[in-house]
DNA sequence: TGTACATCAGTGAACGCGCGTTCACTGATGTAC
DNA sequence: TGTACATCAGTGAACGCGCGTTCACTGATGTAC
């Protein structure tokens, strides 16, 4: 997760010998802004993020030797986004419940509101590399956050319950409001995200939503 | 929702004077038997479908004046088979609990089996005409199957509620469990598809399963 | 019944586009002497 | 301190590909007379 200049604009003055590698962060902010502005995956080739950067489209070779080594690191880049964003949603919340409703409010927020991202973390096709095993993907460490909430409320709850599989149903749930949100905005009255997050809560933890909640209100809105 | 012959193969024999309309049905058919062997939705390209059917690409133009229009044919036929699938599922079920379950599942088995269906209909953007107001797109008919279940289900049961809003939660939950599944099937240590649904089931509506139901087995296994 | 012709189904070549990737290269710069 | 040079960051042109779409066309066939 990187943040540097706007990238259209001035133009670029080549890195320093020896720092070659500089090029390897600017390709992926340079993704990440591509994948937000257009709030699509498909915006997402060799070409558009060289002219992002500012350099011709076979420079990026030096640093991946394919295009899907890159998505694969912009994608790497949008898991750890993701996760601060969880942990940010959760710093300073003690009560599990609430914690464990921040964590799901905020990972459909972090979708609906950067759906580029999103859509290459969980829908865009991934050539993912082999060689890295499902327990050391990036994205093991988000799903580990919400399971970790979950078991939290759990444990405060006195309810029997595995945390891993109720945190992979709500998971899922999750994904489903997000995903069909970013797909299909306007063929489904949509009700308000939050009623479709506690619904989530209240059918899979018993976590009924707070009575006089400031956050029920559209979170978006 | 059509069935014509293969389409690969025997070369095509042009339709008769005055009948060139068949072609659109012809089309349409080709379009689906490309998303079934592909699994994908990328795979629905103009120049794709005139190869599948035995004809040059710009004959396509005598049915469909763009590309999107030939889509927004293929997406309606689509939610005909998927409605069928439903309403097959479910056929000669009279409890509501089991029927409920039967429809859930057979979306979920679409979803899974028609993966380039599915996509078509959930996934991948499609460029509605506004003529069309979302109460009479396709889609609207399949929706309602699920409401009806669900109403029934909830009738049957003497439980408060209201139909529409809890058919939106299935079916959103639903719809993550089939779409995560096609876009990462192997990212995620997936528990069988039953579980799964039962789970939302569980919790949207409060129906347990069946203690010793053969259905609980992986239905894809 | 025979024939001319308008109509209709479908074609072939071409357009411009953006894509990923390859290749031989350029020119600035740090370093060795 | 000065200079030759190897190294390194990055380039420009080109490749072949598949795409949606346009255009002028071909040739079979039903129909009017």
């Amino acid at each position: 997760m990187h943040q540097l200049q706007t990238g259209t604009g001035a133009k670029r003055t080549r890195n320093r010998r020896g720092e070659g590698a500089r090029l390897r962060v600017e390709l992926i902010d340079a993704a990440a802004r591509l994948l937000q502005s257009s709030g699509t995956a498909n915006s997402l080739t060799l070409r558009a993020v060289a002219r992002e950067v500012g350099i011709a489209a076979p420079s990026i070779y030096r640093q991946f030797a394919t295009r899907d080594e890159l998505v694969e690191a912009v994608a790497a880049d949008s898991f750890e986004r993701l996760d601060h964003a969880l942990v940010r949603a959760m710093t300073g919340i003690n009560d599990p419940a609430a914690a464990l409703r921040a964590c799901c409010t905020a990972y459909c927020q972090f979708g609906l509101e950067h759906p580029g991202h999103y859509q290459i973390l969980f829908i865009a096709p991934l050539a993912l590399d082999p060689a890295n095993r499902p327990q050391q993907r990036p994205g093991q460490r988000v799903f580990a956050r919400l399971v970790d909430a979950v078991q939290a409320y759990i444990d405060a709850h006195g309810q029997p319950g595995d945390g891993f599989q109720i945190a992979t149903n709500v998971w899922v749930a999750l994904h489903g409001i997000v995903s069909l949100q970013i797909s299909r905005p306007h063929s489904f009255p949509w009700p308000p995200l939050q009623a479709l997050i506690d619904a989530v809560l209240t059918g899979q933890v018993g976590l009924a939503p707070p009575q006089h909640d400031p956050h029920t209100r559209e979170p978006n809105g």
